[in-house]
DNA sequence: GCCCACCGTGAGCAAATGCCCAACGCCGGG
DNA sequence: CCCGGCGTTGGGCATTTGCTCACGGTGGGC
């Protein structure tokens, strides 16, 4: 910073920069004062945040890592990052996320609002710190089929349950697997009424939020129940490094098709991208590569993970593929809610893809 | 600073005002992204300035002495003060003093200026320094009577004709000595249409430009011949420490009333005020108290001096008589041309009172 | 010496901001 | 349990701010 100022040029930026940043006189005055036309005086003061005379420092808590945020949030064009520092201890780490997750919902959540709800070990955390000051009208509707054991705490049945609880709204259980055997029992599936009208509900949801799973053996899927080892190592050898609502992805965010694809009760990718607030967690260690895949395939909105994720995710992003966004940081491109191009109304999208 | 903010409301403060100060986004933005009204957004970042979340900071440089010149404004309702730090050689002092002096000239002159002159050392000085950029069509006009010795550089006429002459304008002298033997005399000359006219102009000017004058055995009236030094020591005895223009003022800026005043041929303090601008220099070191007097008098809305004499102004001010003004720092109650009260025209002023 | 390109300037307008006020909900008192 | 007061909220408006654009002046090129 600091360009070549003159002497004079200089003095005069200090003194306006006090006068309206300080004294907080308007610029009119100013231009009045000084004797300047308005434009010039804000052209000036421009000139000084530019050229660093007028210093603005944002004196942020020492806990929060808003540097991670905002990177994460230029490189990956998401609407909110929140990255919680907490111990080395897994346990604490899924907590910390869980609470910072729970209350990003919190402040979303609006009589009437509805929330499509994935599963995973992070978000099934959540409902525990889930606490809205008042009672909230709010529905939680699964977005996915459930795993074989039904009353596991990450089953999006029970995630919705425990959050409808919380804040005396309602449940919408999505009465299937996430895994059938073959694709005409999913259609079979689909065709019932109770399934596809709580599909549908979740696909027109105002707030989705989701786990971001991984591929490794002892992954949620795998420990659920809904896959095993040998399909997940299947998807691993396709290039599938996590995936979201039962969607793989390999590290450059594009879908990994498979025969499990044909096989899966979820939202796809393309409906959750209509969902205007896609709020995606992790903590668990084996997860950036998972973290990266999912932020590219876009449709994630808010991510909220440990900082030791953060950290890997930017690495990892800085040294693969696509590099990172232009204006990585700055006003930045902001992206409000996921996407651009997909235009067709989320109903249409859903007969369609899913 | 730092107010009992709770964490939760902290870290909201500091997101808030990161977006808003950092990344440059508006209100509006922020307020859906956050889900909060936008005057609620306005509240927490105006909450987040007044507990030090956000902090902005005016790299002065660091030859501006900006904190005495904010307390100047503030204790005597300067609309500016302009603080110039030079070594201890008066020599150089003066010039800097009057270098300062010539660019707020500079920048405050248009075509069609009329300025109205007065006497001084420090005033005398300022045309050697005054070089607006291009030809300027303003005239400056004697405010006051000349010493006895014409064509001394300190008198009004001579200050006028080198300002005129620098910016290419023209100069209005006043062919009358400072002080006359008599009111009678006094009076015969303002009669004159060349004195009334003369004075009249300057009554009307739009800037002014004064030295402050002591009352030492070696100030300027003395100097120049205009009084004896046994006529400045009977001001010394009634209490005069300083004066603008002839008119001399105690140190709680009362107007000393004695057989001068009468015999004077200059704008009274009274006319001075009706001027938008009235531009005030001294930077010798025997000034302070003829300093505070005049700023305390009022009618002074520009004050040009050196560093030493804006510290030992302060100092006078603090501990002698009236106080701070309230609300010596902030925004301030801010007089931007001197004065309230006397709302007679110029011209009534005029003939009432000089 | 003349012409052209360019920079700096200020009018005017649309967006953003600050602020007032009425409505709401919460809390303590009766 | 009901009521009054106080703090908080967001709608709506006046002001302030950012920005675009056409203009005039200036310096360099021919």
């Amino acid at each position: 910073m600091r360009e070549d100022l003159r002497q004079d040029d200089y003095e005069l930026l200090a003194r306006l920069a006090e006068r309206y940043y300080i004294d907080e006189r308007t610029q009119e005055e100013l231009a009045r004062e000084f004797d300047l036309s308005r434009p010039k005086v804000q052209r000036l003061l421009e000139l000084a945040r530019r050229t660093g005379v007028v210093t603005i420092h944002v004196q942020a808590p020492p806990w929060l890592r808003l540097e991670l945020e905002r990177e994460l949030r230029g490189r990956f064009g998401l609407a909110d990052a929140i990255v919680c520092s907490s111990g080395p201890a897994p346990e604490a780490r899924r907590e910390a996320v869980a609470q910072r997750a729970a209350q990003y919902l919190e402040r979303r959540l609006h009589d009437g609002s509805v929330v499509a709800v994935g599963h995973g070990r992070t978000a099934g955390a959540v409902p525990r710190y889930f606490r809205p000051g008042n009672r909230l009208d709010a529905t939680f509707v699964s977005a996915m089929g459930g795993s074989p054991r039904i009353d596991a705490p990450t089953n999006p049945n029970e995630i919705c349950r425990a959050l409808a609880d919380r804040c005396g709204g309602r449940a919408e259980s999505l009465y299937a697997p996430a895994y059938v055997e073959s694709a005409e029992v999913r259609d079979q599936l689909l065709a019932q009424e109770a399934v596809a009208a709580t599909l549908e509900l979740s696909a027109g949801a105002s707030l989705a939020l989701v786990g971001i799973g991984a591929t490794d053996d002892d992954c949620t899927m795998v420990r659920s129940g809904c896959l095993t080892e040998v399909e997940v190592a299947r998807l691993r050898r396709q290039g599938a490094v996590g995936d979201v609502l039962g969607n793989y992805f390999d590290i450059e965010g594009r879908p990994v098709s498979s025969p499990h694809q044909e096989r899966l009760v979820a939202l796809s990718v393309e409906t959750l991208r209509q969902i205007p607030t896609v709020v995606a967690t992790a903590s668990e260690p084996e997860k950036p590569a998972a973290i990266l895949g999912t932020l590219r395939a876009g449709g994630v909105s808010v991510l909220v993970i440990d900082e030791a994720n953060a950290r890997a995710v930017l690495e990892l992003a800085g040294r693969s593929g696509a590099g990172p966004v232009p204006g990585g940081e700055g006003a930045g491109d902001l992206a409000p809610s996921g996407f651009g191009p997909p235009p067709s109304p989320a109903r249409a999208a859903l007969s369609g893809v899913l």
